[in-house]
DNA sequence: AACCTCACCTGCGGGC
DNA sequence: TGCCCGCAGGTGAGGT
């Protein structure tokens, strides 16, 4: 489900509501969600332990503990929820709960892909992930150099997070529809301009997609449980058979690397 | 290196 | 109405 802009959406909520707050009860609905360590002692580590910021890194929630950091991976249909104590109702699909202080952090997640990682340290967990699209340090050079070699198409490369921290499959289809380049080509075909348009373009719709809080095709919600605005400005994920709004001509999609991709025939080179 | 399929899961919509 | 099929925003493993 969420990409970047869903992650990063998050994240600036966590920020607003649970910074300082204290893990003071912990609830395990369904053990496969905790990744590391065993549900056990996640349950009894967690205990105590102080929420001192959030941040994102690729599609990983990263809560910075005293000490440690708490990752989640919201894969497709995770949802990270914070609601008052009271007893509101519970989500269908609640895995784990935080009780913190004066607030719950719910993890929901209809298809169990989720994970939560409890770990002394974040980089154990975030390994080989590529660079930050929006890191004002990651320019056309390195996105070039990221590309340079690879005989796979430019969809299957910009889905790799070991290239690229972050795209999934809408925002990768948006990219490209917007600098023109047809989700099969393959990378090492694309000339300097075209890298340079793809650049441009990734950190353009990923940029209004946060601007919009997302977008919600069917699960995404932020922690309050609203969904993204961001639907509506999509110019091709989903729109097989429709017109380009562009140019007009039929969208179309096609299988890559086992993928649904979307785009257009004729403006996308 | 790169590609494939399968697996992990639940739910939904379409076709019959 | 109900069943079966394919599909879903992500990723990792294991095979060729």
């Amino acid at each position: 489900m969420p990409e970047l802009p869903e992650v990063e959406t998050i994240v600036h909520d966590l920020r607003r509501t649970i910074i300082d707050e204290t893990v003071e009860g912990v609830d395990v609905f369904w053990e496969g969600a905790i990744a590391v360590p065993s549900a056990q002692r996640f349950s009894t580590e967690l205990l105590g332990r102080r929420i001192r910021d959030a941040e994102r890194r690729g599609k990983f929630i990263i809560l910075r503990l005293e000490p440690g950091d708490l990752l989640v991976h919201l894969r497709m249909t995770g949802q990270l929820l914070v609601t008052p104590n009271d007893h509101a109702p519970q989500p269908r699909h609640l895995r784990v709960a935080l009780r913190l202080r004066e607030k719950t952090l719910l993890f929901s997640d209809m298809r169990k892909f989720g994970r939560m990682y409890l770990v002394p340290d974040a980089n154990q967990v975030l390994g080989n992930l590529g660079p930050e699209p929006l890191d004002p340090g990651f320019g056309v050079d390195e996105f070039q150099a990221r590309l340079n070699g690879h005989r796979r198409s430019i969809k299957a490369l910009l889905l790799d997070q070991r290239v690229l921290a972050g795209l999934g499959n809408i925002y990768a289809d948006e990219a490209l529809h917007a600098a023109g380049i047809a989700p099969q080509r393959q990378a090492c075909t694309l000339d300097q301009r075209e890298v340079t348009m793809l650049h441009g373009a990734i950190r353009d719709q990923l940029q209004r997609a946060i601007h919009n809080r997302g977008t919600t095709f069917s699960d995404y919600r932020d922690t309050a449980g609203n969904k993204g605005e961001h639907h509506e400005y999509l110019q091709v994920y989903g729109r097989a058979g429709s017109a380009c709004l562009r140019c007009g001509s039929t969208l179309l999609r096609v299988r890559i690397c086992g993928r649904s991709s979307f785009y257009c025939p004729i403006c996308q080179k």
